[in-house]
DNA sequence: TACTATTAGTTGACATAGCAACTGTTGATA
DNA sequence: TATCAACAGTTGCTATGTCAACTAATAGTA
């Protein structure tokens, strides 16, 4: 389609993609390994810091994951008493999800990890690569899995 | 350190590539349920197009896979019928892996999936923006596991 | 009101991946 | 040569994530 037919080389946009996401993971889970939160359970913590009271579907578009790894991660984190689940009243088939306090004080413990890892990762970019590839990332996001990550809203 | 102090937000990239790389996954997945070959093999066999006739932990170098991994998705291509391990007759410990011709028939195809996948990928963004792209992402590669992907070789 | 479709959440089965402990082989060296 | 460290591969355990089938509640509509 839009390459020329005699090339044999792809972009090995895939292959990076794949390394850079285990790199992220590991290196997240060393940061995790002194708190007593694993690293399944943050991104539906980042996305309570980012908004409350909101139902375990709508906390999975943040960072589009399952709605079945939701239930579990959410188990857990109320398990250990990072949140509560409470029955929507108005929509009996929906919880909204609030942070207790301990989940709360985990806030600029976090923050602060994602703030290092964020800075860890940059490393050796001027600001504007680094939008730039927040860009291609989106842009890559958009073309996969047709539809648009700016669009999600929590 | 690198960052001042008052800011709050941090560069969302973990998110970004978090996200993709799902997206990327599942797009993959989808592609090859024709095919009598899973996601997770995929990384082995295309390792394999690259070089043959090398040990285990030398095709997980090219994805960054851990050693465990290897042994099961190389039981699993093996079962199949895609590759041989042929013991190293020079070092007992190690095994050469080589494709069969039924490996090797699936090789215009998996490339095509590639090929493909790739072209998607980057719809919409200029041969400028592509190179940007893996530059940034193996930039980050870096950052993240001190080791430089592009020395890598297999 | 009754029927139907959709939605939120749940569960089970399974694939992928990492870590740590292990076996057997090799290499270095005392 | 005997000892010890390093290495390739293996195994078990566990975590993460996807998919499909399911339940219960709600919304839309004949």
């Amino acid at each position: 389609m839009n390459n020329n037919n005699c090339k044999k080389e792809f972009i090995p946009i895939g292959k990076y993609l794949s390394i850079a996401h285990r790199e992220f993971n590991s290196y997240l889970k060393a940061k995790l390994k002194d708190y007593d939160i694993d690293r399944g359970e943050l991104p539906f913590l980042i996305a309570l810091y980012h908004k409350e009271g909101v139902s375990q579907q709508n906390l999975c578009a943040y960072y589009q994951l399952d709605k079945a790894i939701a239930v579990r991660m959410m188990k857990k984190l109320e398990d250990q008493g990072y949140v509560v689940k409470k029955r929507n009243p108005e929509d009996l088939r929906q919880y909204k999800i609030y942070l207790t306090k301990k989940g709360e004080d985990l806030r600029p413990i976090l923050m602060g990890i994602f703030q290092e890892i964020s800075s860890t990762m940059t490393e050796g970019m001027d600001e504007r690569e680094q939008k730039v590839l927040v860009k291609l990332l989106k842009r890559t996001i958009k073309n996969l899995g047709h539809y648009d990550p700016d669009d999600i809203i929590l």
